[in-house]
DNA sequence: CTGATGGTTTGATATATATCAAACCATCGG
DNA sequence: CCGATGGTTTGATATATATCAAACCATCAG
């Protein structure tokens, strides 16, 4: 592990807290390691033997079943994944592929839990954020059982506006077909309903994405901030398809 | 609170192993209430004041949006609700309603975060439900986002009688109405998918749920442990919709 | 026993969404 | 520059699911 890299990771909620001695001693039982684009690192039902960080690339967390295969979330530097698993000492729920070229820190799942027997200040952090993405995952369920796919597409264009510090303009954070899949849909679907939306005050072209009537598009998205957040978390790092958090869980 | 409950309560894995003094002092600045069936006892959106403790009958917890409801789970004795809203300080993501006349503990949230900094062995305790909660929740988005509405009625179906024994025949906990919602359906479409299902290897006559053929119905059901569990949590309580532990956080 | 209530079922229909196929288009290695 | 690759869009169509309306049926208070 590069040195300049420890702080970036000290920087996580999940690691701020605890004592500095103990936090050395994660490490170093911690490596890295680099992995290249489409590898599918993790696979769900696999034991969790690791807590995962991404310190650099994106990775996306899908989930199977019966052959067919959807995303669940995108994470992105710097932020932790798959805890719970590694918490209860279970087999992931999903599975986890690089979507570019990553580098992800290994930290082994024992010593996590000997950790926070040991040092209750992480015992702290773990307990809250294990309470932010539980929190995440529902808004997530809320989102899929309340709204239509055209609503799902309409605030999510919206809260990544917001995300993005309120712009009229930003370009799309991952491909589209990926997007479709984790908003429930069918890339087919997506692409029909963003042409529809340009009616509704945004118009995308390509990855590009532009609102040009922000009342018009929040009076359909009907943002809501039990489902859209914001949150308390939000980890101030590179958001990507969901609140950040959303994704450590596993 | 009446001196039969604490054991009960303490039975709990999240009490199960804080000092005793420790519980005591937490049931000592709790307080029992009972509601009467119908009552909404919580709203989403309320400042998360009390871990709820359901002590009798059950709780209906559901989420609201632009004029839409739909129930996320339901919640049986002896289990716990709003975990994570508590630990957060944060409002509650669903509202929570009484299904019929029922019994809570209300611990106050302010006294349970001060516990689990004081008590090692209870901010494991809180750990440990906590990523089990949110295990169960992605289960359950899994299961929205991999499953058409009849692959979740069946392993619905399938899972109840797994989760009472491996019955042949049961009797459904909930009323149909609360079921399609839970299931992400109308009522009408799952009258019309219990009928339809009559070919692949169940039968429901009112609340009844006969299985005529659990290898045909488990063909069509294709149960996943990383769907369906079992989990190791279980609380081994009187399961509703969801196993139990799914219900906690919010 | 009886009427009122509210959940359930059924039928007819509309709408949302998926599927299939083909065209399109950007990207990238040679 | 070019052809191959893989994502995207478009059109035609099928399917799943919701909606609306009415009938049905169990439960319960009077």
């Amino acid at each position: 592990m590069r040195s300049e890299e420890l702080p970036e990771i000290r920087h996580l909620h999940l690691f701020r807290d605890m004592a500095q001695a103990n936090f050395e001693a994660l490490m170093a039982s911690s490596y890295a390691q680099s992995f290249p684009q489409g590898l599918e690192m993790a696979r769900q039902g696999d034991p969790a033997d690791f807590l995962h960080i991404v310190l650099e690339g994106s990775v996306e967390l899908f989930a199977q079943w019966s052959g067919r295969e959807c995303t669940m979330a995108v994470v992105r530097p710097v932020s932790t994944f798959i805890l719970a698993a590694c918490i209860r000492d279970a087999p992931y729920l999903m599975s986890a592929r690089t979507l570019e070229r990553a580098r992800i820190i290994l930290v082994p799942a024992a010593d996590l839990r000997a950790m926070f027997r040991h040092d209750t200040e992480f015992a702290v952090s773990v307990i809250n954020e294990l309470a932010a993405c539980y929190r995440s995952v529902v808004r997530s369920a809320k989102t899929l059982k309340l709204r239509n796919s055209r609503e799902r597409v309409a605030s999510y264009l919206l809260r990544q506006s917001i995300l993005a510090g309120g712009v009229a303009s930003y370009v799309l954070p991952v491909e589209k077909r990926l997007l479709a899949s984790y908003l429930g849909m069918t890339p087919e679907n997506l692409s029909r309903t963003l042409r529809m939306l340009e009616a509704d005050g945004v118009k995308v072209d390509g990855a590009r994405v532009i609102i040009t009537d922000r009342e018009k598009l929040t009076t359909l998205a009907r943002p809501d901030r039990l489902i859209d957040g914001p949150d308390a978390v939000a980890d101030a790092t590179g958001s990507a398809l969901p609140n950040i958090d959303f994704a450590s869980g596993v």
